[in-house]
DNA sequence: CGAAACCTTGACAATGTTCAATCACTGTGG
DNA sequence: CCACAGTGATTGAACATTGTCAAGGTTTCG
């Protein structure tokens, strides 16, 4: 039992929202985590569990949704190995803030209850500080995406999605690249059709020479890619974006 | 000048994000906030004084730009009356999230300088807390902003934002209201040309008896334009949104 | 009154969506 | 191992929405 404990703790310091906190605020995190593994496409979070439960992806790639009045499914965000969900009802438990949490690959995950959180942040300063430094970061980011989102055409933000992905899949800039999903949920994270992904690829194609098969992706001229993506944006190649 | 401090005491007290912290704390930014007022159509904040201070509006509407590479000017943000300007920069003054600030009407602001901000959330727990607060509040604005950009037309786009501004003038759902900024503003804030935010409006008359005149709208039928705004949403009208 | 800024309208181009048909890939059971 | 069903991806044609460009109308304010 107490070699679990041991390696739960183990897991629990290399979360990065967890630096620097006192050895209390350390232990009670890692008596309350569950550790849980689950197979591609499970539920991992209902409506009402989302409300409950912070959440930190430890290995794999987690979808959060929410449905619409007319039953489509809204992607509201895809969160890789090393992110997390749950800061923004550790202090505002608000419905509008309850999504769903499904596997997009097999994954590893770690949850903690939401109020021992809400409990943790209120006395440990340290853990304010880095829930803050974490609110803050995505906050930006997301500004970045509206940013995108309301200059660049969908053809931009595909080759934009490949940019960062290239930033991301390696320091250098390589020209091969790796798919990490499925391309309908690319194009609904994008926010477009699949069929307008499809065309889309073509023309960067015809742009810069992105050849597409199965889940690899090689671009033959990323300058080019970098110029025509990013000719409206307020920054120059390369984005410092990471996957958001 | 003992009456000047006094008088900046009490404002600063009636700002949110400064409830209940620390007596030191108040004074320090008592003593560091600096009180102005500028006409109509100003520069209020540079890209680098952006950089270097925290505002809060207390009278007033300012916009928050960015530059394209092409030259065009980019809205970030309209800020109204009680909200503020520069918790993403307190932990990490990212060169990103340099943004030029102009009035939009005449206004009075307070500024800090965001070192001081930077060390007063270092060391006052409370003061942390609250901008946690205030982050994670924009935080949900934006999400819930982000689902609306990827499932909404133009025209569903203004309706929306009228219906919340109805929400936001009066808690009863007021049938007449008025326009706070230019249309050219709202529109680009809305992501979409001045052609086709006048054309949306013609469609709202239709749907809903939508009619404007001026800086005057009168809504016949709020609650037809509501069903025909909120039909795709995962949200019932009203809308909890207040102006984002 | 008249200039400048703002708003509206029209015709056309570009972009994205819808719907239907087809193709390719995957996994299952015979 | 193959046939087959099921899912996901692509393509085409018609359609809807939004952007672009140019012209003309309105409001505002000196």
């Amino acid at each position: 039992m107490k070699m679990v404990i041991l390696m739960k703790l183990s897991i629990i310091k290399t979360i990065s929202l967890f630096n620097n906190v006192s050895d209390s605020t350390l232990q009670q995190l890692t008596l309350a985590s569950k550790h849980m593994m689950y197979k591609k496409n499970s539920l991992i979070l209902s409506y009402d569990n989302s409300l409950n439960n912070f959440i930190h992806i430890t290995e794999g790639i987690v979808k959060l949704c929410k449905v619409s009045l007319d039953g489509d499914d809204i992607i509201m965000d895809v969160l890789h190995s090393k992110q997390c969900y749950g800061e923004s009802i550790i202090l505002n438990s608000d419905s509008e803030q309850a999504y769903m949490a499904y596997s997009v690959t097999d994954i590893k995950v770690i949850t903690i209850p939401i109020y021992l959180m809400r409990v943790l942040v209120a006395n440990d300063h340290q853990l304010a500080i880095n829930v803050l430094h974490s609110v803050i970061d995505k906050l930006s980011l997301q500004k970045n995406y509206i940013e995108h989102l309301s200059i660049q055409s969908c053809t931009q933000h595909i080759g934009c999605f490949f940019l960062r992905l290239m930033n991301y899949e390696d320091e250098k800039t390589t020209k091969l690249i790796k798919i990490p999903y499925g391309k309908h949920l690319i194009a609904k994270k994008i926010g477009c059709k699949p069929e307008t992904f499809s065309r889309s690829l073509l023309k960067l194609y015809k742009i810069a020479g992105l050849r597409v098969s199965n889940l690899n992706v090689y671009i033959e001229n990323p300058l080019m890619l970098s110029s025509y993506v990013c000719n409206k944006c307020s920054k120059t190649f390369p984005c410092h974006l990471n996957i958001d």
